[in-house]
Parts: structure tokens; sequence; C-alpha cells
DNA sequence: GATTTTTTTCTCGACAGTCGAGAAATTTAG
DNA sequence: CTAAATTTCTCGACTGTCGAGAAAAAAATC
């Protein structure tokens, strides 16, 4: 269903574009976002002296001339304008940023995860009592918190900050909008990690290729497998989602996965999936909750050295995510894969089983092997994910309430 | 990449708007054009007068007046002010119809397609030579065919009109842009055939919920397999996408596919696959081209008797479609299915296969059994797909275009 | 030191678009 | 024939963008 369209949402669109030039490239003067936005001169002005009666942005300090003619004003954020935290959930810890709205980080704790199953409640208060602690650190006042931007594996309802299924908790889900809300009035949003790390990678390459940009999947390979796909919408930014891909069906009745059915993709290529089978335990077992890195770099050390069964084992999680991805391809556009988390240090373990899954389809055999490409440093991915999102988000509600409350009290 | 906004573009999206509404309500008074779009009565006016000068729409006769008061002023589209070809190539033929922009059916005829294999070039020229038969039959002069609407079953490139892959011609890919240009002006434009039944499906669905209405997908049962999926999008009305669901891989190193690649969907559901488990024929063996329906009602019937290795057949076929439909809802959020096309006769003997294959996943024990429906009549919905796809393509080449046009001109 | 050049910011008038209110048009009821 | 009802049309107010040129301010030049 179309909508209608006025002027005001022009200025309203507008004002959304020059905070993100202005997030994207730092302190800029006014001719330079101009050229960037493609918005004239005129308007800029008239946008500017608004957003700066709003407080959102300021006039930096005068600056040494650095050519002749008129020395520049430079616009940037106010960043103290308001601050965001980014609640990082993995499997063992829980890492808690406080960030500025200039998206400096301005401190950072972790705590480590109580492993007791039957925690979903406590986990919340945990959480809860984590995020009380880093504002009481900081000594900013609550209200200035305009947005708490959560991550977590697992599968996260699409509209509203709900976990319904994560590795952890199984199918006890958690509402955060509803246990924050009681004590924070900022904005809650919960992605799923590897959906932001699609997304940071899709903004990196968005940097480089510009409108050339068409689509990409990241991959995370660890204790659980995830995947996320960002394409580039007809004109509203990029469009990302996080599929349930560690779970999707890899072969009906096959090896029992930890979320209780058979023959998930993670029950080949998640670590505890490998590790049972590099042990020959029988595929029905019910897997590990736990299992330490070193274990796993044993086998695939033993791999390395040619020995059959641990070699098989690694053989047996590539073609699984190989079949896998050629069917997230079957029902996408090709795209490149982007493979990150701790897992590629076994990616010459894997590699070869997964182009041997992904030949098996016709899409693949038609169009031929997508790119892959290795990538380290998953955890600065996510980082960056959280503030590209959670900043932009900001960005908008700011233009939204800020701007329009602003006017209506002066 | 946000890009910039400015109020001739508030007037444009507004006047595709005007016209949408006006195409989907028929003739429509000046005050219900206000009410449905949400625009006050005074740009209404403007942006009415504007199309009617521009010659688009009209206003209609003076009609018995109903009340009292003011006698209603209806406005509708010029029928005679463009038109539209739909071209529906399905394995046996081609059919042809001439629409006027009121969407109304002026002229239609069916070509028996020749089954030589080796014609991709014949088979274009056969397009050329029908077209300008529908056109000369009609005495409509070639620059008022504003739109060329093809469908295919198949594989088709998202951004031209390029049949990358066909059931029938294979990899030998079609650029239909290219075939046509010497002759027409029109603009082409080409899309997967189930992906139209798609979008009728959601169109109606949007009629009846509104903005409840999420996304759908629909599952095309025959002699091949397809699928389409719609799904709202945030502003710009819906989105859809054709995968190429049918080979999709179902099981590595399975049964041989028309396609040439093995473990397909296809190759276990398409008519051919039924037929050949059917008979217990090896599932490497290089399957028929064509299979009379005929043919699959004996299979059928006997199934229905209690006969064990056909009934099997259709079990197969089944779980091949649930493990299908289950991957597919592991990658997108949750969806009703409303299953098409001439294999929806044997939906009693697919189903139970249908609901184990969907059941055998995490995401469907998790979510719950997505709701199926079966919906008769593809050939009507394939049409009525063709219909709101195109016309709203025109409506937009129209206001960007044609308004412009008679403004400079004017 | 005064003047010119260069660069940036700011301001003004023109133009496009939407909206609300009320005038104009036109038919029916009484 | 008049009043009421209903629809369409028009006008002035408001908001937004744009281009051009004025104003500001520093460096270069004479």
């Amino acid at each position: 269903m179309l909508t209608k369209s006025s002027t005001e949402l022009v200025r309203q669109r507008n004002s959304v574009l020059v905070l993100s030039v202005l997030r994207r490239h730092g302190a800029l003067a006014h001719t330079e976002i101009s050229d960037s936005t493609g918005l004239s001169s005129a308007t800029i002005s008239a946008i500017t002296t608004e957003l700066e009666k709003a407080q959102i942005i300021e006039k930096s300090e005068q600056q040494p001339a650095s050519g002749r003619g008129r020395p520049r004003v430079l616009l940037r954020q106010r960043r103290d304008c308001g601050y965001l935290i980014v609640v990082i959930i993995s499997s063992d810890a829980v890492q808690y940023s406080l960030v500025d709205y200039g998206g400096k980080l301005i401190d950072r704790f972790s705590e480590e995860r109580s492993h007791d199953p039957a925690g979903a409640v406590r986990f919340v208060a945990a959480v809860r009592a984590g995020l009380l602690r880093i504002l009481d650190r900081s000594k900013i006042s609550q209200e200035k918190v305009l947005l708490i931007s959560i991550s977590s594996k697992g599968l996260v309802n699409s509209t509203e900050p709900v976990l319904v299924w994560s590795p952890i908790f199984g199918s006890d889900q958690i509402d955060f909008e509803s246990a924050l809300r009681p004590e924070w009035q900022a904005k809650v949003i919960l992605d799923n990690e590897t959906l932001l790390v699609a997304a940071a990678l899709g903004a990196r390459e968005e940097m480089v290729k510009g409108a050339d940009f068409r689509s990409l999947a990241a991959l995370s390979l660890g204790h659980s497998v995830g995947l996320g796909i960002v394409r580039r919408g007809n004109q509203t930014g990029q469009e990302i989602s996080a599929p349930n891909f560690g779970h999707m069906l890899h072969m009906a009745n096959g090896g029992l996965c930890r979320c209780g059915t058979r023959g998930c993709i993670e029950a080949y290529a998640g670590f505890y999936a490998i590790l049972r089978s590099a042990f020959e335990v029988p595929l029905d077992t019910i897997p590990a909750k736990f299992v330490p890195v070193a274990e796993l770099d044993k086998i695939a050390a033993k791999a390395r050295q040619g020995h059959r069964v641990p070699a098989f084992a690694f053989r047996q999680a590539g073609l699984a995510l190989g079949n896998g991805l050629s069917r997230m391809l079957s029902l996408t556009e090709r795209m490149p894969i982007a493979i990150t988390g701790p897992g590629t240090r076994y990616y010459d373990l894997l590699r070869q089983g997964i182009e041997e899954g992904l030949g098996q389809s016709h899409i693949v055999r038609m169009e031929g092997m997508p790119e892959i490409r290795v990538v380290a440093d998953e955890q600065i991915l996510v980082f960056e994910g959280h503030l590209n999102r959670a900043l932009s988000v900001i960005d908008e509600d700011i233009v939204l309430s800020g701007v329009q409350g602003i006017q209506a009290s002066g």
C-alpha cells in the first residue's frame, strides 16, 4: 500500500540525510554537506540552523584556517546529545559498552555468564543490573540514554525486541522490551549477532563500491552456526535479515541437534557436532553443551596430519554448510559469502566440503561458485554493526521527536 | 544509501498514489479519492486537473444523481490512454492478450508451441510474429502499446527481461529486451509465472486484511515446481521474489532432474518424477520430457485404491516439497502457503508427505505448522498478477514521463 | 598598509507543493 | 420558491527547495 507524501516528510528525510552524512564523515563544513547530499547550500543552512537550535549539532571551534578565503565552520553532532548502550550477549559472557552519539566508546566491561540452565529469569535480572552498573559508573543521567542495542545468537522477533529462541535458553522467550521498560525509557532494539556482522560488512562494502554493491551473506561458524544477509533496498538504505540458518534442515532424520530436532545444519557443522563425529560417537547422542576450543584444535591438528576420521568430520561439516548455502542461494540472488567466527581457523579443513556441497546444486552449477572470503575479527564487526544500526535509528528518532518537540516548545 | 527528497518527488508519489487508487476502485469522485488517499480535497483538485490535462484520466459522463446535493463527477483512467500486451508462455502454448489501460481484455488468442528442442531462436521469432499479429488484429497503433509483460516458468534475471533458465530451453538464455527492441518501443518486463501468482494472491489478501497482511508464498505444482514469495515492504508497496525453488537441492546425490543436476526438489515432486517413482524406474534414468496428465491420474487412482508403490511415490513427492518449504521458512519469516497448479488435484495424496516433511525441521516444530491452503484457477491468477504488476508499472512510467512531457510541451 | 582574490556562509526572492476554510455549484426536500 | 445537503473549486497561508548574489573573512599582491 502506498502512502501519501507531504512537504514535512521531505524535510524529515533530508534532515536524516544530513545527520547520516555527518555521522559517516565526521565534522563537515556547510559546503561539503551540500556536495555529498546533493542538497543546495540554502537548504543546508535551513536544516542545520534548525538542528543547531534543537541542540543536536554544534559549530566546532574555529580552527586555524587551512587555505585562504573565509574559514570553514565545521558542523558536528553534539556528542553529549545522547548516549547508547550496547549489550553483546555471547555464550560465556555479556559485554556492556557505553557509547556517545558520536560513536565514541566511553566505558566498557564484561560480566561472565552464570551457566545455570534454568536461568532465563535470572539472566534478565543480571542484564538489568549490568545496565544500571554501566550507567552508574559514568555519571550520565538516565534520560540521556536514547537507545539500548542488544545482540545475541539465535532467533529474534522481526518487529519487537523478543528473543524467540537461543542456543542457551532454548524456547524460553525473553522480552527485553517489557523487562527493561519499568526502569528505562530508552528505546530497546535486539538483533541477531550475525545479522550485525552482515550489516557491518555491507556498510564497508558500500563505502568501497558505492552503488555497485548489491548483496552479501555473512556466515558465522562456532559453537553454533549463524547467517546474516544484507541486500541493497530500492531506496531506503539496506535491508537485512537473519535467517534461522543453523537450524535449517540439512538431512531428514539426521544427527541430533542441541535444539532437539534431528538433521539441523548445526548438528553437522557446529563445534560440538564436529567433535561428536570425530570421536565416532553415534549421531543421536545428546550433544555436549560446551566444547573447549582447545579440544577442537587437537582434532584439527590430527586432521591436518592426515588422520582419516577427524578429516572426515570436518568434511562432513563443510558439506552441510555447502548444501545449506546452496539452498540459500536457490532462494536469493547470487551473492558473495563472508565467513567469520572462531570456526574460520578450520577453514582449510572445511573448504573442500563447502565447495563440494555448493557444487551439488543446480544454481551453483549454472551460475558458478559464489565468491567466498574469510573475514576475521568477528567481535569488531559485531560492535561496528551495533553502531551503524543503532546510531542511524537514533538519527531518525531525533529528527522525528527531537526537532518537532523543540519547535513545539519554542 | 539515502537519497535526497524534493517537493517534486512528493507530487510524483502522490500522483502515482491517485492513479493506483483509481485503478483499484474503478471510477471515483473527488471526495472518495480524497478519503482513500488521505490527501486533501485541494490537492486532489491540483493532481487531477494535471492528469486530465495530460489526457491520462477523464471526467465520466454525468450520471443520474443518486442523492441530493451537487452530483458527483466521477474520474476514471482513459482506457485508450495506452495498451498492454500480456504474453503467457506455458509448456505447450503461448497466449497473447491485448488489454487496455483500464485492465479490460480486448483481444486474446493462443498459439501452440512447436516442441522442437533447439528452438530458442525460432521461438523468439514466433513471439515476435505473435505480437505483431495481435497488434494487427486490433488496429491499434504501435506507439499506444506502453508495455509488454511476459511470463514463463523458470529463472528470470531480476533487473532485465532475460530468461536465464527455463524448463524448455535450459540454459539457452533469451533476452526479450534486445529481441523486441528493434520493432517495439514499449517497455518489456519478464516475470516468473509463480511470482505473478503470488503477487495476485498477495493483492487479494491485502484487499481483505489491509495493513494486517504480512507475507505469503505460492507453490505451483505441475510438470515443474515453482515458488513465489510476496512480502509487504516498509513503505513501497509489496516486495516479491521468485526463487529457484524447483531446483533447490533436496537431497545430495539424489534422483536425476531434467536440469541435469541430481537431487533437485523437482526430481522428486515434478510430474515426471512421480511417474518415474511410481513405475519403480531407477532414479538416475533420464526423465521424460512430457507427461500426459491422464497418465498421472491413473497412478493417483491406484494410490487412492491403496496400492503401495504409487502411494509411496506421492508421499515421496510430498516429503521433498515439505522439506523444501521448511528450508524456505528457515530463511524467511513464518507465512501461509498457497498451493496452485495442476498438481493440486493430487493434494489428498501429497498432503501427509508435505506435513511430515515440514515437521522434520526445527522452525516448524517451534513455530507450528504454517497455514496451507489450496487455490485453484492458477491461470486466472497468473493473468491477474500480470495486470496488477503491469498496470502499476505503467502508472509510474506515465507519471514520470507523461505528465512531465506534457508539461514541457504545453 | 591598502587592495584584490578566493573561499565560505548567509539571505532573499522565486517556485512547487499541501492544507484548511470557505465560496460556488447543483440537486432534492418541503 | 426557498432551504438543506452535498460536492467541487478556489484562495490564502504555510512549508520546503533552489539559484543567485550579498556578506564575511582570510590570504595574496601591489
